[in-house]
DNA sequence: ACGAAAAGTGAAAATAATTTGCATCGCAAT
DNA sequence: ATTGCGATGCAAATTATTTTCACTTTTCGT
């Protein structure tokens, strides 16, 4: 748990002198971070001590591993509290790019519903079949990707992004089949369409997707992504990333599930492959 | 530019004293940044003036300044430093696969070149027509992706993962168009056959790769792409994600250039799309 | 090879930052 | 009204950091 999560989850137990320490953080985080005890104090309007005491109530030991914790999380933790930049020069350009993915991913983690993810782990690789299912440019690359990880495990997958088609393959499912559907927004009502179905025949459904939304209601096991809005309007890609690393991270519990052994194994061999190959790419035989 | 990079860069011109300080910081990254000056000084077996001297040295105020630097680059930046965990745990795994993508972002960010990347916005800004070509799983997307960028902003584009396709699309080729290849080795020997019969054409190319590789060397513009291996071999989506960021820098700058006033007005718009749409991937219309 | 200048280093003193102990204040419950 | 508790700041104590200065080593020109 890093401070700034702990941060906003105390928030609202925090006293009043406290509370104005708080909000310094928040707002001018670039000061904090090299502000002494004093200058933070004095900023606050409260004493050092009352500084000290607010850190050891986050949880840390004093102050300065108070800010080593904060300058750590902040990295990237605290970028959107940041406004645009909105340069168009390149330095500005890459820096936000890199900012907004890095903060995706960041986010993700936080949000992750690890007991999610690990049931559906457990169904995918029990699955007698896979039907992955994403539309819009976005989602349809996500099923993709799910189509081109789980294959190399030796499941049994196949992909659309074509509605009518998810409505077949839905309708014509087995019971120890799987349906697997990506919604960024979770607003696809063609997709829930197709979950519902699938539900209806006892199918069963995981969805990766916003929590709460319809998508994710209608589907058995929801993997929630929540990321802010802000995220994904302007800058789909770096939404796309974090998306990415969540199928990264399901491959791979599917993968210690179907292979329990062969981890170091599979290391090895992929070596060799690799080393052999020498053309293109050549990590995509070794994954 | 951060301390990690000053350090590694100034690392040969340390006297004896400051490198063992450097050492430490390498080698025990965390002892360091809860470290007080006099347990760093301790652990380095030299006098606390010298650490401070160290700090001053690698561009910081004092001490403390330095270890929130540290404690600020390190959080994604010092990753690759450690070994792998190799748990099979969920939260083990999660907490890699985030590491391992937050790294690439990172590296990638420290390797761009700039000046390259917008020599190569300025020739696609003004292509006739671009291919993309990119084969294997992994840049293949990365064509695809380039392309489904690019026509968004009225480039005319064609993507290719076909060998043969690349080399006769190269030859038919004319002088004011443009080839972008990916290759994430830099050893796509094909992909090298079809931008040399580009080049002897005088037709432009880019390539997104790593820097100094056959690749990189056949084409006009590189954009170099530099990631240690370890990341590629065993997992190739932090690769990947780098690769799309880096598409995504492209894009925007290319966008800026083909339509330099419309930043503004374009979002209003991409607003407007999106809200009434309400379907999946709303973002879709919107990037 | 010699010696002067420069750079590197640590001990101790000086300074600054942080924490502790304690007293006070204000508010809520009795 | 009064007791008790948490919040707070002051001042002292502690601790951390930096500066100063003297000493040592290295470097470089002669």
């Amino acid at each position: 748990m890093d401070i700034f999560a702990t941060l906003l989850q105390e928030k609202e137990r925090l006293s009043q002198s406290e509370s104005r320490i708080a909000d310094i953080l928040l707002n001018d985080f670039e000061f904090a971070v090299n502000a002494s005890i004093i200058e933070l104090a004095g900023k606050a309007d409260v004493s050092p001590p009352t500084v000290t005491r607010f850190c050891r109530r986050l949880g840390c030991e004093s102050f300065s591993d108070f800010k080593v914790q904060l300058a750590r999380t902040a990295y990237v933790g605290m970028r959107y509290l940041k406004p645009e930049p909105k340069s168009q020069e390149p330095v500005d350009v890459a820096r936000d790019i890199i900012d907004k993915a890095q903060n995706a991913l960041f986010l993700l983690h936080r949000s992750l519903d690890l007991a999610a993810i690990e049931q559906a782990a457990d169904r995918l690789a029990a699955a007698g079949m896979v039907y992955a299912f994403g539309s819009g440019g976005n989602s349809s690359m996500i099923a993709g990707e799910l189509q081109n990880r789980l294959f190399r495990l030796g499941l049994r997958i196949t992909s659309s992004s074509d509605h009518g088609m998810q409505l077949m393959l839905a309708a014509a499912a087995k019971q120890d089949d799987v349906i697997i559907g990506s919604s960024f927004s979770g607003r696809n009502a063609e997709l829930v369409r197709a979950l519902t179905l699938a539900r209806e025949a006892k199918v069963p459904t995981i969805a990766l997707t916003q929590s709460g939304s319809p998508v994710a209601e209608a589907a058995d096991i929801a993997v929630p992504v929540d990321l802010p809005e802000g995220n994904n309007i302007y800058r789909p890609t770096s939404t796309r990333i974090a998306y990415l690393a969540l199928v990264d991270i399901l491959a791979s519990l599917v993968a210690y599930r179907v292979q329990p052994q062969a981890t170091a194994t599979l290391r090895r061999i992929k070596q060799q492959l690799v080393v052999h190959r020498d053309g293109d790419d050549r990590q995509l035989l070794g994954d």
